[in-house]
DNA sequence: CATTGATTTGACCAACTGGTCAAACTCACG
DNA sequence: CGTGAGTTTGACCAGTTGGTCAAATCAATG
C-alpha cells in the first residue's frame, strides 16, 4: 500500500473494516487463536487483500491496541482533583461500568492480552499506565489524608474498579447465562455505586 | 495406552507431568494458542509420546478443566447457612483469594476460557454452576431479608467477590508491575476485608 | 477514452500444527 | 536371563498458518 499519501476513501473504508473486524477476532480469539483469513473474511476481504492494507498480523494487532489505549485510560484521566472526592470515584465507576456495557469486545481484548501476561503490553503499562496509577493513587491518598473520603490502599481501590467494571465484560458468557433473562446491566450500576459508597463515605 | 488396567508407575508420573505442563501451557496461551509440542517439551515428553498418554489436545484440556472446576467451586460451596453471615461472607472471600494466591494458574486458565465466550463451559456453567449460584443466591437473599447484613443483589454480589478476588490472579501481569516491590498479596486481604465489612455490616 | 496508479486476486510457499504408525527400546516378572 | 507387555521415538502425513508475488482488474484524472 502507498505510504505518505493521503489515504484514499477505498482505503479508509477498508482500514476501518479491517480493524473492526479485527476487534471481534482477536477479543474472542486472541492474538494467537486468531487467524488472518478468519480477519479478512470479517471484514469482507480476502487474504492477501487485507494484506495489502496491513503488513502483518502483528500489525493489525499493535494498531488496534494502540487506538485502544487511549480511550480506555481516558476516564481515569478526568478524575478530577477539583471535584467532590465521593462524587467523583462514583461517577469514574460509572463510566467505566458504561465502557464495559458499550465496548465489551474492546475490554476483553485487553483482558485477553493481560491474562497471558501482557507479552505485547508489557511497556505501556509500566510506562504510561504507571505514572497515571501513581499520579491518581496520591489524589486519592490526598483525599483520604483530609477525611473526605474513608481509607484504604489507593491502588487496590483503583484495581477493584476495574476488576468489578470490567469483569461484566470479560465474564460476560458467564454472567449472562447465570443471570438468564435478566440484564447484568439493569441491577449493576445501583450495586456498584452502593458498594463504593457504603466503602467510601466518611464515618460521620 | 492400555486402558482398564491399574495405572502402573510410569503412567502416574507421566500423566501427572502432563497435566502439570498442560497447565502452565494453557493457562498463558489458551487452548488455540497452546501447541502439543509445548505441551510435551514443558513435561519432558516427545510430541507422540505425550499422545501415548492422551489421544488428543483436547482431551488433556477436558481433563485438566475437570478436574479443575470441583476444587474452583469448593469455597463457594461450603458457605456455611448455619454460620454467622458476614464471617461466613468474609471468609469465603478470603477463601477465593488465598486460591488467586495458591493457584493462579488455574485462575487464569478459567479466565481465558469464560473471556472467550466459554466455548468449551457453556454446558457446565449452564447446569452446575448456575444450580449451586441460585442456592446460594437465595443464602444471602434470606441472610438480607432476615437483616443480617445489608441489602445487596445477591448475585451481583458473588460475581463481586469472584471478580475482586481472581483480579490478582488473571491480571497479575499488570496488578505486579503497577505495584513494583510491593507485594499485591500484602494488602489485598485487609482491603476486601474492609470492603465487604463496610458493604454488609447491618446499619446500627 | 487512455493511461497511470490503486486495488484485488489466484497460485504459491515454507513453517507449523495435531495426529499416526511401525519399529525400537525398556521394564517387571517368572 | 528371557519374554511379553508397557513405553518411546523417528519418520511421516494432511491440513492450516502467515505471508509473497506477478498478473489482472479497477478508478480517477487529464
Amino acid at each position: 500500500m502507498p505510504a505518505d499519501r493521503a489515504p484514499t476513501r477505498i482505503q479508509k473504508k477498508n482500514r476501518a473494516a479491517i480493524l473492526e473486524a479485527a476487534l471481534d477476532v482477536f477479543s474472542s480469539h486472541g492474538f494467537r487463536g486468531a487467524t488472518v483469513d478468519q480477519i479478512a473474511k470479517a471484514a469482507g476481504l480476502s487474504k492477501p487483500n487485507l494484506l495489502y492494507y496491513f503488513p502483518s498480523k502483528e500489525a493489525i494487532f499493535n494498531e488496534l491496541m494502540a487506538g485502544l489505549l487511549d480511550t480506555w485510560l481516558d476516564p481515569l484521566r478526568s478524575l478530577n482533583p477539583e471535584g467532590d472526592p465521593l462524587e467523583e470515584i462514583l461517577a469514574y465507576v460509572q463510566r467505566k461500568l458504561q465502557m464495559s456495557r458499550d465496548f465489551p469486545r474492546e475490554s476483553r481484548l485487553y483482558a485477553n492480552e493481560i491474562v497471558q501476561g501482557a507479552p505485547r503490553l508489557r511497556e505501556v503499562i509500566a510506562t504510561d499506565l504507571k505514572v497515571l496509577v501513581e499520579e491518581k493513587a496520591q489524589l486519592l491518598q490526598d483525599w483520604m489524608d483530609a477525611g473526605r473520603i474513608n481509607r484504604a490502599h489507593p491502588q487496590h481501590l483503583l484495581f477493584s474498579i476495574w476488576s468489578l467494571t470490567q469483569h461484566y465484560a470479560d465474564f460476560d458468557a458467564q454472567v449472562r447465562t447465570l443471570m438468564g433473562e435478566e440484564d447484568p446491566f439493569d441491577a449493576a450500576p445501583e450495586y456498584l455505586e452502593t458498594l463504593y459508597r457504603r466503602m467510601l463515605t466518611p464515618k460521620s
